[in-house]
DNA sequence: AATAGCAGAGTAACCGTTTACATTCAAGTA
DNA sequence: TACTTGAATGTAAACGGTTACTCTGCTATT
């Protein structure tokens, strides 16, 4: 068995002749080190195969170059897709990132902001339908930045990076009233979680008010969770509301209710029209396809993951709560 | 703006009077410490809301309680599901995951061992398709433990976590064959990689032969991407080599290639069956539904993050590569 | 010629822990 | 009584870097 001793600075520094300092700034490609010096180093730092030890600079630094990511389950493609554009412009800048699956919990959560803050993280980006009152003032109370990647917060004190959410339900909504019904659905996995709350259903009242057809709360309906599962099981009381089409605010949800349908004969788009939200790719798997509300998935993780670098290196940013465009694609599973 | 001094070991320790040894002893747990003075300190901790500095710990201590996880996408939901066990068993063992997306590319792969050897993880798990010899040699010259998730390694040298393959593919093809097919496609996205040349294509061949029915090299399709567009384009050259069904390596690719087939008129199963590898989600949401391979992926994950919490303690592990159990789930893609 | 200015390099403090080793003190032993 | 022992705690040296500050020796300026 191989020692394998770990080569440190100083043993870089004894072979090139020169002093420690000096190889840290070699290998930091700081300016003051003439260039023949530095190639000198960087020659001995090959031969002796170092890699400086991130642990170390970061105690001397303070900065890790890492942030801490929490996620409501990588499970679910929505914020699957975000969380590899997060990740792949956190390469781009050298970051890496510590993924955290909370379930949407706030025990979870609240415990993994803590082994974050731990372990030192650079910033945070938060994904999640809800912020509590303990998440938030934990996250407020840190002074690392962090920022909401497709996640809003009610008091609107984060940065964060979203569609806007109002503006695009109220546009599928009234696709839907255009299509000729009046008993029109809207179903989330939380209806009081602001971000359905707050902003689609009120897009989703917006339509209905313009339209002149009064808003029912009976039409609102609640998954529990955002499975295929729990769409699912919506039927019946989809059924007994005689509802003839659905906004949903999660595709797998939607594939669950529009399946569901079609399973027990009612034929989709004509007896019963669906339009779902995330535009992941299971809205082209199922058949039929499913017209969605169409959200930059990757691109929100990767602005967001963008804005947070701006935000570490205490760079100005214009704007704190960015809106991305979202268009709406009519496929199948609306008429 | 408050000033937020962070607050360290030697705070705690002036305002409990003791040495910061003592300290980090009693927030150790370590026993050495009399009760009430380990209170005592704990009192202290709680009041100043003092954070031990994890950075400071792993230098110090040379174990950083991350380990880092390298997948090719998260996005893919077979990958995804094994990424979700790692992460809940990790927390329960108290470690954090890096998660690098490697896209199964040599050089993302290398860069990403590269950045995580300098964060100093204790633990590796590997997902990818195929170990390069570059990777191999790479991740065999550091002392750190890795295990395979999910993957296989062609000379068999790291530990793993896997179902047997071939065993798998054995069966299903079978009940293929049983069916009256007598040209059965195989399709993977790589033919030639380890998972696929070593143990599908084998299991797909032990079939035909134990089957009387000749291997046909013409019969073996390759999808270049995991996805399910990649699938979808499949459909031409499956048609034209008359090929009645298909075992396919991924549900993703599966779903393509089914959709592809039932776009065109073809009917599935009557006409053409489909059987695929992973029971992701997806496998229930396609219509029809598809047949699959069972594997308990989330355990795959999971068991392979709590081998590595036993390599990382030195803990005797009796199975270098352990295969979990497969079934085969009969849905209504094949007959 | 004298002096200021600066590039390039070195010295050493510091980052916040863990831990080997030393010390203290009280109880047990002969 | 004198000595051994061990539990509880303290002291200080790592861990492997970054960086403020200092120093040296040129070049440019007047």
């Amino acid at each position: 068995m191989k020692k394998k001793e770990t080569v440190t600075i100083y043993d870089v520094a004894r072979e090139a002749s020169v002093s420690m300092a000096t190889v840290s700034r070699a290998i930091n490609h700081n300016h003051n080190v003439k260039p023949e010096t530095e190639k000198k180093v960087l020659d001995v730092v090959k031969r002796l195969n170092y890699r400086p030890n991130d642990v170390a600079r970061g105690l001397a630094s303070k900065k890790t170059t890492t942030v801490g990511v929490i996620i409501p389950n990588v499970t679910n493609s929505y914020f699957a897709a975000l969380a590899r554009g997060i990740d792949d412009i956190a390469e781009m800048y050298q970051y890496n990132i510590i993924l955290t699956n909370s379930d949407g919990d706030e025990k979870k959560e609240l415990k993994a902001l803590n082994t974050l803050y731990s372990k030192q993280v650079d910033g945070l980006i938060f994904m999640g339908n809800e912020i509590s009152e303990a998440v938030r003032s934990d996250m407020s109370n840190e002074r690392i930045p962090v920022v909401l990647a497709g996640s809003v917060d009610s008091q609107n004190q984060f940065n964060s990076v979203n569609i806007d959410y109002r503006k695009a339900v109220y546009a599928q909504t009234n696709e839907l009233l255009k299509n000729g019904n009046d008993r029109v659905a809207f179903v989330a996995s939380h209806l009081n979680r602001s971000i359905n709350k707050d902003y689609r259903i009120e897009g989703y009242k917006d339509a209905l008010r313009d339209a002149g057809i009064p808003f029912r709360k009976t039409l609102l309906f609640e998954a529990n969770e955002a499975t295929y599962d729990s769409g699912y099981k919506l039927r019946n009381k989809l059924v007994q509301e005689e509802v003839t089409a659905a906004i949903v605010s999660n595709d797998d949800v939607a594939a669950g209710v529009m399946n569901s349908m079609s399973d027990s004969g009612i034929n989709v788009p004509e007896q019963f029209e669906v339009a779902t939200s995330d535009n992941t790719k299971l809205t082209e798997m199922t058949r039929p396809m499913l017209s969605t509300i169409t959200q930059p998935l990757y691109d929100i993780g990767a602005v967001s993951m963008r804005l947070l670098t701006k935000l570490m290196k205490n760079e100005e940013v214009s704007e704190r709560n960015i809106l991305l465009p979202f268009g709406l694609k009519d496929r199948n599973s609306t008429k």
